[in-house]
DNA sequence: CTTTTCTCCGCAAACCTTTGCGCTAACCTT
DNA sequence: AAGGTTAGCGCAAAGGTTTGCGGAGAAAAG
């Protein structure tokens, strides 16, 4: 389709010298003469010439190139850490390739064969929901390739890994409900088998005990965090006997359906029902009522996860896995807020 | 860093045959003998052979790489339009390379100045906010390389764009507005210089006309899509001698921004001030009231832009500019929707 | 027994770049 | 003037793949 591209051999050819003779006169090589070197530069300007990535790939077995696999591109959450690994990815010379898991195990493998194929320099990931077998990775690992796990995790003693204090900050919530004089603390949790789902329990947990309030195992209720699976758990919390005064949602999306649905069922938030979320999404400050939540710096994860990629990539010796945690900050808003007795 | 990848030699030398019959075995090429052939395989299998991509780019000169560049990664618009690029890419056996402009015209011409580095074997993007000037797409009308805008567009006349009805769709919110009983309709637009701002401020207009309602140049004010923009534009609008009833946004981001705006200032919506966004995100339904929206096929759109591309790459000759129109569809909720008298 | 016709495989070029080494002049030294 | 030095450039290999062509050996045909 498009024109031919200008290769060192179109210089050579239209000046009559040899192409090493080109390539050198373009880096200023002192074995060059002064009018070669001229000539050479002039006509490459001219002609607008740029080496050949292929060529250079295969000859310095480089492509410059990193895989990103998220479970999809269009949560806020996703695309703004993508956001940030590009920034970090171009600032450093690298070109990212993006492919979505779709939440698939299937896909997931399929994306890692897809993405090695093309010889990725290194690959970046969030795993996908339904993951739970991790032997897609012994490949990786094993060749060394440059592997960073972001907030959803897996083998954490092998890869270098960026999560947030999940712990910390759902037991935060949980206190920070108790202050508000809220006692009856539900939680919907995301699917078991990933690391945010129970570190965010266990953090929940570590609240009520801070709070010396008794863990109700009916208050802890799972979704797959979609939107309908988030209503129908706001549902099963809401119809309980002695229903929950608060309930602390994953994430932004789960605690907005709750939202909806606790407003379907005409109660009052946060009078009657306080809610929290976790995120921090720009459309926490637009629904009614605000919604408070944890701000989670996804841009930085994408920072650090790229920065994380670069380390290892920079290294000679595989690197021992890092673990980066970045810290989370309570943004109370009005969900939460009742009017203290 | 990673393990030598393993080669056609590698298999070769491993076998005490050419090269080249290593190539012929693995595709079953008459010319190769059924035990050599079998034995080939057999190898390649083991060692879990991929053809180098570099290579194969090299020889064929292609790169089975798609660019994209987009204003922004994080905006549920672009992601959702990237994810539909995605999807068709994908099943064409392309990747893509994503950057962002962050709608800066210097950013965008630098994007498409790495991307040709890459060799990208077409370019789908949107025009930066910035850019006015659109002379740093000669290089790629004159290559011939198939390029697709979507959106934001411009040279219409020489490549592929896919849009929306955008005139059709502000008329429409208009004649809505009208028959809601609103009279004094405000429309907060884009930067002049996008078509899009154009073709709605276009639509809007006919859609007084269309209704008997004179066009009052206050009613129309500008912003750039930020939401600080957008929440000054809206209190330029409220604070106008005589305050529209009525406000339709650009999109739904502005019109988030302008419904924070319009609450702070005690005012009702839908009673005292209506409220129309445009691209109907999944938030339109979370916020309160429930905001009316154009239902904007983002993810089709993405879809598009990538089939047109691919009809231009499989294309021998350059194709005529085809111009792909999506149509949307009002989704009326509540902040548009009083009580008629 | 010689010639033809296969079968089966290797050589080399092409895609593009880098780089160690070798080669040819011209210049300098003694 | 004969030998050595050096500036200035080209050859060729390497990286991995495909593919036209040529070549060797064996079997079939004369």
């Amino acid at each position: 389709m498009s024109k031919r591209h200008v290769s060192l051999k179109t210089l050579a050819q239209a000046l009559n010298v040899s192409i090493s003779t080109v390539s050198r006169a373009l880096k200023n090589h002192p074995d060059i003469g002064p009018e070669v070197t001229q000539k050479v530069q002039a006509l490459a300007r001219e002609l607008n010439y740029t080496p050949n990535p292929l060529a250079m790939g295969l000859l310095k077995n480089r492509t410059h190139t990193i895989g990103v696999i998220v479970p999809d591109l269009v949560t806020h959450f996703f695309s703004s850490i993508i956001s940030g690994i590009e920034q970090v990815a171009n600032e450093n010379g690298y070109y990212i390739v993006i492919r979505s898991s779709y939440e698939s195990y299937e896909k997931e493998k399929e994306c890692i064969e897809n993405l090695l194929k093309l010889h990725v320099e290194g690959i970046i990931m969030c795993l996908a929901q339904e993951t739970t077998e991790y032997s897609h990775f012994d490949a990786l690992v094993a060749e060394e390739l440059p592997l960073v796990f972001f907030d959803r995790v897996c083998r954490a003693d092998e890869v270098a890994t960026v999560v947030v204090d999940n712990r910390e900050a759902a037991r935060r919530i949980t206190r920070h409900f108790f202050e508000r004089g809220y006692r009856r603390i539900a939680h919907i949790a995301g699917p078991p088998q990933l690391n945010i789902t129970r570190e965010r329990i266990e953090g929940y947990q570590q609240g009520l005990a801070d709070c010396n309030l008794p863990f109700d195992r009916e208050l802890l209720t799972h979704c797959d965090l979609s939107i309908a699976s988030a209503t129908a758990a706001t549902q099963r919390l809401l119809a309980l006997p002695s229903r929950p005064d608060a309930i602390f949602g994953v994430n932004d999306t789960t605690a907005f359906a709750a939202m909806k649905e606790i407003k379907r069922q005409r109660l009052r938030i946060p009078e009657d029902v306080g809610l929290v979320g976790f995120t921090d999404e720009f459309h926490a400050t637009v629904v009614e009522p605000t919604l408070t939540s944890v701000m989670h710096p996804t841009f930085e994860m994408g920072r650090e996860a790229a920065l994380l990629f670069l380390a290892q990539a920079a290294a000679k010796v595989p690197l021992p896995p890092r673990q980066t945690v970045l810290t989370t900050q309570l943004v109370v808003r009005e969900s939460s807020t009742r009017a203290l007795d």
